[in-house]
Order: structure tokens, then sequence, then C-alpha cells
DNA sequence: GACCTATCTGCAAACGATTGCGTTAAGGTG
DNA sequence: CACCTTAACGCAATCGTTTGCAGATAGGTC
């Protein structure tokens, strides 16, 4: 059927050993052999068969990766570079959708587990209890979720968060409202912490919330009702979904209310008005947390965000310019 | 160190094939028995190793997935729905991405054929005679390009473009643009087709284009002096790049230009003004996909696609209503 | 009770690669 | 020239499953 090591060994007058040597070990075969043995291969279109590796390996070569919500526009670009760092050390994605379901998470890491080298694990839903535990069956990088021993790559959303803020209290405004995400996620947690130490600002937490338009609409009505002038949300699909919902009830953004989103998706990035927005880098951790994966590295990463203002935020209505 | 098929085996009181039987056929094994090898399985927490079931049987239960750009907002949910079919039957996805290529696009299929049961190639950059000699070496399906002998699926586009093209004839114009997608989409040649065909009107074509914002972008100054009323963008992204370099040379969109997009992505929902654009059933695509693959059945399947109008199509300045 | 059939289970040979060990030949050293 | 080292390669066991074949047991039929 297809052309195995036997071939290409019979092909070039060598035996199987020195075949696989001079894929996997080319400096212990003699130059000369190696050329011939390559050239049989190149002429048989030989390819050699993964599975029968990685039974004798242990190793497969492969990765998974796992996400909340694949059609969340903050993971492809995550996913883009995270299977482009991947592809550069001959390793091939897995990739997989919780549908931000835990118990899913938890079955795919298992499925997943005897088929990979490792796992990154983005925006994880399970608590760390159970994620310990699930690193005693196979190795994983954690992104955005922090827990002491295992290896995470997270972005710096409280400093985002802080950086938010300080940019409404500048504007001028007071009484600002959290817009939180789905509870279990590491990064709302943070950033609900940043946002209640902010000093200068009355805060009001709504949520938790589901992390997509629909989140955002939903909270609409209490933003409006919630006497806020400005509001952080969860992402900016979240922050779009608001600035919808309010221009339903006939509240302007940002003439009455000034929005900020979080992630600096393309979504967000080609929305009117044009979004003010926590820029995260999404490409840099997906790179990132397969490296380490591959070089099973442990080490606790923080990638830097940093705000974009754009146009969702101007002063509160009837604030005087300092 | 992994617990195997013969651990299972031995805590049960029975030969290894009988345990190999009670997860590939059931049916062969007596019910006690199956129960006292499931229990001690489970007591193990035995996951048999794929890796050595697929040496044996030469099929991997693993599917791949290339698309040409991850982080256009059209795949996503294509991906998405394929990975939840595949996982319905315990199949894995492996995606990657070409970055619009055709040579990585040859190389991923080529890395992939040896360790998946099938492909599925969305909107390939590939010639079709390259895909038919592909398609000697692994079998696939292939998502938005028709070639005889080949399992495909393909949505109505035409239709789609068609659709879009009386829109604007009703709403007054005469005279319009397609912004044309990139050299080698066979989606892009099909609604070429399409516009070129319709009565009534006068077309231009411009292009080919780069799939994304930057391509609508750069087409602005094109659109801007070509004379036309309307245009019809290849995807969203496009559109609103379009729109986006129209605001910029003082055209307004829908006032002077109607623009209609295609894809109807989560971007293109989002947008403001609302996007008037073409749907495509990507979800339906991707499952159907992978449900064709695993059942290796060869179809040509035609997908519909339908007109959304929203808010960026409007009738010709100066033109009086019916 | 002899014979047959249907069920269930065990045996052992694969699948295609990797790798520790042993053999060979070539070359270097005193 | 005897001895040793080293480079290059062959040999064969092994990874964890699957599966065709055969043996065993039980039950049914005449």
């Amino acid at each position: 059927m297809s052309v195995t090591i036997r071939d290409v060994a019979q092909a070039s007058g060598v035996h199987v050993s020195t075949v696989s040597r001079t894929f996997s070990a080319p400096h212990l075969v003699n130059a000369e052999t190696r050329t011939r043995v390559l050239a049989a291969a190149e002429q048989l279109d030989y390819r050699p068969n993964r599975a029968a590796r990685s039974l004798k390996t242990g190793r497969t070569n492969n990765i998974g990766l796992i996400v909340a919500d694949l059609a969340n526009p903050f993971f492809p670009p995550l996913i883009k570079a995270a299977q482009a760092a991947a592809r550069r050390q001959d390793y091939h994605l897995f990739v997989a959708d919780t549908g931000e379901d835990p118990v899913e998470e938890e079955n795919l890491v298992l499925a997943f587990s005897k088929q990979v080298d490792g796992i990154v694990l983005c925006s994880p839903r399970l608590s760390n209890k159970a994620l310990e535990k699930l690193s005693e069956q196979v190795s994983f990088v954690l992104v955005n979720r922090r827990i002491r021993g295992l290896t995470t790559v997270v972005m710096d959303v409280a400093n985002g968060a802080r950086a938010a803020m300080e940019h409404l209290v500048s504007l001028g405004h007071r009484r600002v409202a959290l817009v939180a995400g789905p509870a279990g996620s590491w990064t709302s947690g943070e950033i609900r912490k940043a946002v209640s130490e902010t000093p200068g600002l009355d805060t009001v937490v709504i949520g938790p919330n589901s992390p997509t338009e629909e989140g955002g609409i939903a909270a609409a009505p209490m933003i409006a009702e919630a006497g806020v002038t400005g509001v952080l949300a969860y992402n900016d699909l979240v922050a779009i979904g608001l600035i919808e919902g309010l221009e339903v009830l006939g509240v302007d953004v940002p003439g009455d209310v000034s929005v900020i989103g979080f992630d600096d998706s393309i979504t967000g990035r080609l929305h009117r008005p044009k979004l003010t927005t926590v820029a995260m880098p999404a490409s840099d951790a997906g790179r990132m947390a397969v490296d380490l994966l591959i070089q099973s590295m442990s080490a606790a990463t923080v990638l830097e965000t940093h705000l974009v203002v754009r146009e969702s935020t101007a002063p509160p209505k009837g604030h005087r310019a300092a």
C-alpha cells in the first residue's frame, strides 16, 4: 500500500535501520550513503509514518489547543500564531472548542491527552484544583490563568484595566461600571480587582455575563439605570453589544456614556464608533505557549497590554475641559 | 509508564484480545466479561493508544482542516462547526492556515497526508490540476471549489451575487463595480461571472485584491473614480475596508455609493453602517464537509446563500423613487 | 448420546518505525 | 606488525493494538 522505510532500504541497498537514522540521526550515517538514501526516499515519495514513530518513541509531535469559543474574535489570531509556531518545529496542532463549558473542557483535555505531547489551554473555565489534577495526566501550558507550579502565559489585564480607568478619570468620569465576564474567568477576576482598587472612582460591577455580543446587549438596561458615565467591558464583543443595546435605549456612546472594550479584536477595530480598547497580545501568547510546550520549560510569563484610545470614549456630558 | 491494554487484561483476568474487542467490537464479547473489563479499564483509567491503533488499522481518526487565513472572520464559524462534527464521531481535527499561499497549501496537504484520514480544504488557492494530483495521495473534501470527480461542498455564490445585483438594480443603480477577490479563488470567479451576466447593469471589475480590509482600502480610490454608484465586494472585510477608504476620500456610504459584502461575518454584522451582505452558510459547510469525509462519500453539494439587506445600500443620489 | 452450531475467548502474527548492541573495516599509534 | 579506537552499518527486539484463526464450551437437534 503505502511506501515504508523498508521499501526505501531495499531501493538504496541498505538496512532499514540506516534509513531510519538518515532521518532521525543523520550524523550517524556516512554522507555518501545518506545522499543515496535520501535520493531513494525522494524518488519513492517516502514519508515517515508518524503513528509508528510515536508508538516507538512515545512522542507524537502533536499539540492540542483548547479555547473557550472559536467564534470569539479574540482567539483566531492566537490560534494562527500557535499553529505557525508549531509548524515551524514540525508539530501539528489539534484545535478544539469547549463552548465555555468546564465539563467539555475536561473531556477534551482527557481526549487529547494520549494523542499529544502537550496542551495549550486558553482561558480555562475549570477550577484551579481541577486543572492541577489534570496536569498530572498531561503537560500543559495555561493561557490567561495563573496557577503556581504550572506553566502559564498571562496577559497583564490588571494593568490594562488600570490604564482604562485612568483614561476615564482623566476625561472627568467619576462613576463607572464594569461589565464583567463569565464565572470562572481569571481575567475577569483580575480586571475586577484592578477596577475596584482604582482611586477616585465609584465603581459598580455588573455580571457575570456571557462574553458575547448578547451579553453586552443584556447588560445595557442595567448600565442605563446604574447612573454611570463610563463602562469597562469584559471584551470587545460585550462592548459592542452594550453600545448596540444602549443605542436602542436612546443612550449615546460616547455622548452619554463612554465605553471601553478589551482585546483590540478585528471586530472591535472595524466597529463604529471606533472602539477604545485594551490591546491584548494574543498572537504573542499563542506563539509563546507552544514554544514553551515544545521546549517543555516551566515558566510564568507575563505579557504587556496597552490601552488604545479611539472614539468610544469622551468626557462626560456637561464636563468642562480642564 | 502508561496503562496499556495488557494491564487491563491482567486486572480483569482475560486475554488482551478480549480487552481489545470490548472496545472495538463489543458484540463479540460476553456481556458479563465486557462489564468486568470495562470496570477494570475505568478503574485503571485506561485510554487506548491511538498511535498503536492507527499503526495496525491504517486509520487515524484524525481530520485535517486547511484554510486560507485563520484570522479571516469567515473561517472561525466553519472551523467551529467542523470541529464539533468531528468530535461527535470521535475524530480529532488538525487546523492549519496557508496564509493565502498555494505553495504552503500544498506543503500542508502533504504534511497532513500520512497523519489523517482525510482533509477538508477550504477555499483552496491551488490550481484544479494540482488539486487533482494531490487527491491521489490523500482523500479530501473541497469547500468552495468545484472540480468534477472530487467531493465538494460549495456555496451558491453566483445566486447570491445575482440577488445582490438585483437588489442594486431595484434601488435604481445602473453602473456598479465588483471588487474581486484573490487570484485562484473559485468563488471570486463565480461571482464575477454572475455579475457580468446581470442584465440592465454596466459592470466594471476591479482586482484581483487581497481578501482583507487592506484590500478594500486599496481599492477605494479606484472605486471613487470609476463612476459607479454601487459596489459588490468579495467579502465583508473588503467591503468594510472599502467603506473606510471611501470615507477618507469624502465619499459617503450609502449616500454616494452603496456597498454590499459577502459572508455575513460577525465583523460585518457589527459594523456601522450595518452591512448589506450575502450570507454564506459557513457552519453548514464545515459540518457537511467533515461528515462527508468520515462517511467517505463522494458528492457535490451546493448550499444556498441569501442576501441580507441592511444599511450600506440605498438608492443612488438623485434617484426618484418609483 | 453423537453431532452440529453458535458463542466466546485465546494465540500469535502483524503494522512501521526506533535503538541498544554487536560486528566489521579502516585508520592511527607505538 | 600488533593493538586500539572510531565510524558506519546490520541485527533484532520492541512499542500497544488489531484480527484471522483455532480451540473450547454450551446448547440444540435427531
